[in-house]
DNA sequence: ACCGTCGATGCTATTCAGGT
DNA sequence: ACCTGAATAGCATCGACGGT
C-alpha cells in the first residue's frame, strides 16, 4: 500500500461535500481510546498533594524557614486519602536529607504544632495544613511531589522554605506572587522583589539572591511589568506548584518551556 | 537478669549566614 | 572579605523496651 492521503477523500453522501484527506487524519476508535488512556495515565503520573493556603500561614509564622523546607519535602510522602506518611520513622531523615539528630529536633517542632501527628507509631500529616485528597475549597495549592523530590537535590532546605512561604500568595489564574490572592481580580496586586522580601520577612538582598537562584534553575520566572521595566514580578513554575485544575495554559507553559522543570 | 536494638540527649567541631 | 554567633552533624552515652 503506497497510497498517499492526497489521493483519499471523505465524501458526505447526502450533501456531496468532500474533505481533502491531506488536511485530515483518520484514526480508528481503538486508537482514540488508546490515546485517551495514555493521556489519562500521563495525567495521573503527575503526583501531587495539597497545601491549604490559609492555614499554612500559621506554620509559616511559627516555624523556621529551614523547617518549612523540610516539611515541604516530607509532605511529598503522603498516602492518598489518609495522609499517612509512607516512610518509616527510620527512613525519614535520609529522605528529607538530614542527620538523625537534626531530624529529631525538626520532628519535635512538627509534633508540637500538630503538623504531624503520631497515631500509635504511624505518622499522619495533619489534613488541616497538608492533605492528599479532594479539597473542600479552592484556597489550596498543588505541590507536585515528583518535581519537588528532584528539586531538593539542587536547592537547600532554606530555599525550599522560602518557596513554602510564598505558597499562600500564589494567584489562581496566573501563578504569580501577589499580595492577596483571594481578592477580586481587578484588585490583585502583584509583588516585586522588595515586596516579596517583606512578605517572607527577609532582607531584600537575601531574598533577591534566592529569587535569582530559583530563576536560574527554572523554579520561578521573572517578568517585566508593562508600565515599568525596572518593576518585575514573579511567577511560580506551574509544574511544581499550581492552583488550577488540569494543565497550565500556553502562556505559562511557554514561560517555563526551556527549564528543567518545564513539563 | 541479661543482652541487643532503637530513640533521645548532650557535648563539641564544623559549617553557614548575617553583619560590618 | 572577614569576623562572629547560631545552627547542624557527628559522636558517645543513656535509658526504655522487648525477647530469651
Amino acid at each position: 500500500m503506497s497510497t498517499t492521503n492526497r489521493q483519499l477523500a471523505l465524501v458526505n453522501l447526502s450533501t456531496g461535500e468532500s474533505f481533502d484527506m491531506s488536511e485530515y487524519s483518520l484514526r480508528s476508535k481503538k486508537q482514540d481510546e488508546a490515546y485517551k488512556r495514555i493521556q489519562y495515565y500521563q495525567y495521573d503520573k503527575r503526583l501531587f498533594s495539597f497545601a491549604d493556603m490559609d492555614t499554612i500561614k500559621f506554620i509559616i509564622s511559627n516555624v523556621s524557614t529551614v523547617h518549612c523546607g523540610y516539611l515541604l519535602i516530607l509532605q511529598c510522602y503522603m498516602e492518598f486519602g489518609t495522609g499517612k506518611l509512607t516512610l518509616t520513622r527510620k527512613e525519614m531523615p535520609k529522605a528529607v536529607g538530614m542527620s538523625e539528630s537534626t531530624f529529631i529536633r525538626f520532628w519535635k517542632v512538627m509534633q508540637s504544632y500538630g503538623i504531624i501527628t503520631d497515631k500509635g507509631g504511624e505518622f499522619y500529616m495533619n489534613p488541616y495544613f497538608h492533605f492528599r485528597q479532594q479539597p473542600q475549597h479552592n484556597q489550596v495549592i498543588k505541590v507536585f511531589t515528583t518535581k519537588l523530590k528532584q528539586l531538593k537535590e539542587v536547592v537547600t532546605a532554606s530555599e525550599l522554605g522560602f518557596l513554602y512561604k510564598l505558597l499562600p500568595f500564589v494567584h489562581y489564574d496566573t501563578n504569580m506572587i501577589c499580595a492577596d490572592p483571594v481578592t477580586e481580580p481587578e484588585n490583585i496586586q502583584f509583588l516585586n522583589k522588595t515586596q516579596i522580601a517583606l512578605l517572607v520577612g527577609m532582607e531584600e538582598k537575601k531574598a533577591s539572591k534566592i529569587l535569582d537562584k530559583l530563576r536560574k534553575i527554572g523554579v520561578i520566572a521573572e517578568t517585566i511589568r508593562q508600565d515599568d521595566k525596572r518593576d518585575r514580578i514573579f511567577t511560580l513554575n506551574p509544574y511544581i506548584f499550581y492552583r488550577k485544575k488540569g494543565r497550565p495554559d500556553h502562556t505559562l507553559r511557554g514561560l517555563f518551556a526551556s527549564t528543567p522543570y518545564g513539563k
